[in-house]
DNA sequence: TGGTTTAATGACCGTCAAGTCATTAAAAGA
DNA sequence: TCTTTTAATGACTTGACGGTCATTAAACCA
């Protein structure tokens, strides 16, 4: 008798519809007329399938960081640290740019919610955990030179990369310059790595 | 006749409300009635001083870089690589982290104003470019390994730094992890930017 | 002290957007 | 087709905050 939808079919519709108006306008200046517009129905609707806009938010970070998770989980462990480079690139693409501008929005001191935080942070603490684990057995057969800590030399790595990323996004870089940027500053880092050799080529 | 006050005084005194409110809850979560009570007067008399918020903003922006930049010209030219890096740490003091929160706020997508973008952007295109003046001479003396261009480490140095601050202070470091992080990220960029040699000590 | 000019005040206004809910539409079975 | 149940709608409510301005206070001089 009553109308059924299928409601995550529906939450997809709408996470979609918020991403391209958060990535667009930012989260702030993004209204839910905008959103409900994007989606093709009404403002009302949106409540119906989250309790806030804020709520929504936070299942757009939940979703957006678990496919990157995923997609980096997928990619095979590195044996030498050409690879490991390699894998980095992989995982640094240039339309991370806009996601990245998106959070600006969301982790300054303006917003309150601390589990947009929390998921943001959480994911940056796995990465790091993540590359340790690689690192460790780079250590030990040379790639990486042994006067490294794999936890330290793991969460500097992080942090540089995705501050440059950061920083690359704040100052509206075009997507051919990022590229560029990015491979350069991986160049250091490697050097960094491997210590006393001199890059190849 | 008339009551006189000095109007740079004032605007002084402003600005120290602001930074000390922008930095405590953030620029859009503050509001110009908080700035009043810190500053100890009513909500009316800011704007005897500044047309708007955003005005009050851009005021402020200015005024901290502008000290930035006169602190960073006062450190004296590095001869070696390891005074260029002993400057580094000089200019990425762990009260750094604060202030850069607060950008967040103003540079996500939501913020339109394009002069705040400009007043912070120049600051770190005048930061490379100071940087890349450093190199030269470092890259002649064999500080530095030959095979960089000047620019190129400069910029990359720039953006991986500030990134790095930006993203230690998304994350919430605590002022005694910030420092050791630094310190770890600028000892891999020092054998980075060094090539052959292994680190000293 | 009184007169003049400018500074300071804070109640008020206008706007804007998140969130609500009475009403209407749509699906599914009898 | 009629009834029932849930989904969808969008005008309306609510609260919040940036900015204004008529009024009051303060400084200074004669």
């Amino acid at each position: 008798m009553p109308k059924i939808v299928d409601r995550e079919e529906m939450q997809g519709r709408i996470l979609d519809a918020a991403m391209t108006c958060f990535l667009d306008q930012g989260y702030h200046a993004t209204k839910m007329q905008d959103v409900a517009r994007q989606a093709g129905m009404a403002k009302g609707t949106l409540y119906l399938y989250f309790q806030s806009k804020e709520e929504m938010l936070l299942a757009l970070l939940q979703r957006y960081f678990d496919d990157i998770r995923a997609r980096i989980g997928m990619i095979p462990a590195p044996r030498t640290l050409d690879q490991f480079m390699m894998g980095l690139r992989l995982t640094m693409p240039a339309d991370r740019l806009a996601a990245t501008r998106l959070f600006f929005d969301v982790l300054g001191p303006g917003f309150q919610d601390p589990r947009a935080a929390e998921i943001i942070g959480g994911f940056f603490a796995w990465l790091a955990d993540h590359y340790a684990d690689q690192f460790a057995p780079l250590i030990r057969a040379g790639e990486i030179r042994s006067d490294l800590s794999a936890r330290d030399a793991a969460q500097a790595v992080t942090a540089m990369l995705d501050g440059l990323v950061i920083h690359l996004a704040i100052f509206g870089v075009e997507e051919g310059a990022f590229e560029t940027r990015r491979d350069a500053t991986l160049a250091l880092l490697e050097t960094g790595l491997r210590g006393g050799a001199a890059p190849p080529g």
